[in-house]
This record gives structure tokens, C-alpha cells and sequence, in this order.
DNA sequence: GTCTATACGACGATAGAC
DNA sequence: GTCTATCGTCGTATAGAC
């Protein structure tokens, strides 16, 4: 960790090469966009960029992956709805990204694909974070309890990725729209 | 239509080579499969069989089409859940075309692919026959009216679609649970 | 460790002969 | 309508300079 001399170099590259192929993605989408086009944005060769991954899926992966932090961080602390709204606004504003993670999740379905661990765990730790605040939207008596926090937490992240699909095709899809609806659903029922 | 000659053989061979193109892509996956393993199927060269197709976009196109035109011919008559279910039951019979089409999806949100015209044609159709579906079940008053039929049509497809990028990535995610779960939570309220 | 040069095989696509 | 030949580009692999 504390490691001195060439490494600090290394990892702002590293850095670098992400944050290049982040916004060549989000400008100019998934399909088409080469690595020897970030390689030249970095003032790299092919190989000089390829020092640093071990294949065009493993920075892919690693993109998805810094995407993914960074998200979560500016949404820290917030919970419910407003979170929920808030990483699909972000998605409204990167296509490019959109389109890459919907094409990096159906390439990781491969168990062999390097993204394949990235998403295995995505989801079970989303549906955790999400059935969580089902349960104590429950236990404040604010939502029916009807259908268990975990099955609605699949749910509801099924809703999120599939309004996505859909605006991807139809960007006049409203994507807040279903999440209220869905929401309201669930609002708690007389008897409850 | 009623042409002679060659037209006919013509014909023939492109239904026999997007026959054997849905069945690489069933057996295979998407990724991974070439034009030139499609011909060779098809006993013919890379050139021979590109005198059919304009490009590989447009075969995966046209791929898409057929499996659309025979899903749908197949749950002809059959309405709600049970066609809902039917249609993922299949999709979990063959996850290589499931992955051709979640894929195909995100790389047709560009106006200029060739698919584009497809998903574009597609969703508002989906949408306005569920749609149908719903307003009768209310119109039965089996079913809550406080949202309309339109926006539920919506949320209705985003959980489908949604809950096969879940399932592409854990293949023991239950694909027909959140499909009963989002019926549950529309059954008619109370005051309904 | 960082990076360039070069080369390889496979891909989708096209030109033109038969 | 189908072929052979060829093109440009892709991701990848290796050798070796600094």
C-alpha cells in the first residue's frame, strides 16, 4: 500500500485509461468504439494501453465497475424512492453507458466472462439494500406487507432495468413515471 | 407473389439459413458466433450467404423478426398471465436467444441500426395489447382502477423484461414469481 | 514497470469472375 | 446465385527498448 516509486505512475494511467474509455462510451456508445481509439486519446499505443488490462471485457468490466462506485457514493445516505430516481436520472443523461451496461449483462451471462462475478454479486447485494428498506417502510406501517421485502425488492429492480430497455429504444418513455406507479402499489391497504 | 423461377429456391434458402442462424444462437449464445459458422451450415461461402443479407445487423434483424412472428403466433388466443408466463417460459428454454435479444435491444437504441425500426415498432404494440388486456380485466372489475391501463402496460413489460437480465445473470432466479407478484398487487382494492 | 513495434488470426464487407 | 480473392479493422500475443 505504501508502495514507493514507479506504482503511483502506474495507477493515475490506470485511472486515466478509465476515465478516457468512460467518456468515449458515454459519448459515442458501446458499438464502435475501439480500444485503439481510447488507446490514442491517452496518448498510448495499442499495447502500451493493454499493459494495464488483461483484455478488451476485463476494462470493460473495470469501467462498469468505477461507474458503479461512483454512483453509489453520490447516493449515499439517501434511501427509497429518491435514490431510485436519482441513479435513473443519471442514466438518462449517459446513454452511451446505458447501452454498455445492458450489453455487459447479457455478454456476462457467460459464467466464463470476466464481468460475470461483477454482476453475480451486484444484484443479491442491491436486492439486499432494497429489501431492507422494504422492511422498515413495513415496520413504520408505510407499505403492505402482503408480499415479503424480498421477492418485492426483485421486483422492483426488474422494473428499473426494464424501463431502461425501454427508453433506450423510446427516449420519451418516461422512466419515473413506472416507479411511481409501482410505489403506489404498494402503498399499505386498510387492513394492514 | 406468384413469381417463378428462381425467386422460390431464393426464398427457401433464406428461410433455411435464418432457421440455422436461430439455432447457433440458441445452442452457442451470441457472442462468439461468426457469419462464416452460419454458412457453413448452410453449405455455402461468407459471400454466398451475404448475397442474401445486407449486412450481419440485418440478419440478426431478421432472426429476431421470425422468433417474434413465431411467439406470437403460438400464443394466439391465449391472453394475460398465462400468455405472459407462456412467452417466458420459452425465453427460458433458450437463453442464447434471450441474450441475442437483450443485446440486440441495447444496440438498436441507435436511430441508424438496422433493428431499430423493429424495437421501435415493437414495444407500442406490446403495450397497447396488454393495455387491452388490462382495461377488460377492470372493466370485469377484477382488477384496481386507480392506475391506468396504459402506464401499468408499461411497468407490466418493464418486470418481464427486467426479470430476464436477472435471470441471465442467476439462472435460479424465479422468472414467474414476480410476474404473480405484480398481478397480486393489482387485484382490485376494497372500495374498487 | 512502462511502453513501442510488429505481426497474427478472425471478423464483416466488397469486387468481380463464372 | 454463388464462388475466390482481397480489403480494412478488430482484439490479441510476443519481443524487446528504456
Amino acid at each position: 500500500m505504501a508502495k514507493r516509486g514507479p506504482y503511483e505512475k502506474g495507477e493515475a494511467k490506470r485511472g486515466e485509461i478509465l476515465h478516457a474509455a468512460l467518456e468515449i462510451f458515454a459519448a459515442e456508445g458501446y458499438r464502435g468504439t475501439s480500444l485503439r481509439k481510447v488507446a490514442a486519446r491517452c496518448n498510448l499505443s495499442l499495447p502500451g494501453l493493454m499493459h494495464y488490462f488483461d483484455s478488451k471485457e476485463d476494462l470493460l468490466t473495470q469501467v462498469l465497475r468505477v461507474r458503479d462506485e461512483t454512483a453509489r457514493e453520490r447516493q449515499r445516505e439517501r434511501a427509497g424512492p429518491e435514490a431510485y430516481r436519482e441513479i435513473i436520472r443519471e442514466g438518462a443523461s449517459t446513454p452511451g453507458l446505458v447501452e454498455l451496461f445492458v450489453s455487459m449483462s447479457a455478454a456476462a451471462s457467460d459464467p466464463e466472462h470476466p464481468a460475470h462475478a461483477h454482476f453475480a454479486d451486484r444484484y443479491p447485494t442491491l436486492r439486499e439494500r432494497v429489501a431492507e428498506y422494504l422492511q422498515r417502510r413495513m415496520d413504520e406501517g408505510e407499505m403492505r406487507t402482503d408480499i415479503p421485502p424480498e421477492r418485492l425488492a426483485v421486483l422492483l429492480i426488474a422494473v428499473a432495468d426494464g424501463i431502461q430497455l425501454q427508453w433506450l429504444i423510446d427516449r420519451s418513455t418516461s422512466m419515473e413515471q413506472p416507479i411511481d406507479d409501482v410505489m403506489a402499489l404498494l402503498a399499505p391497504r386498510p387492513g394492514d
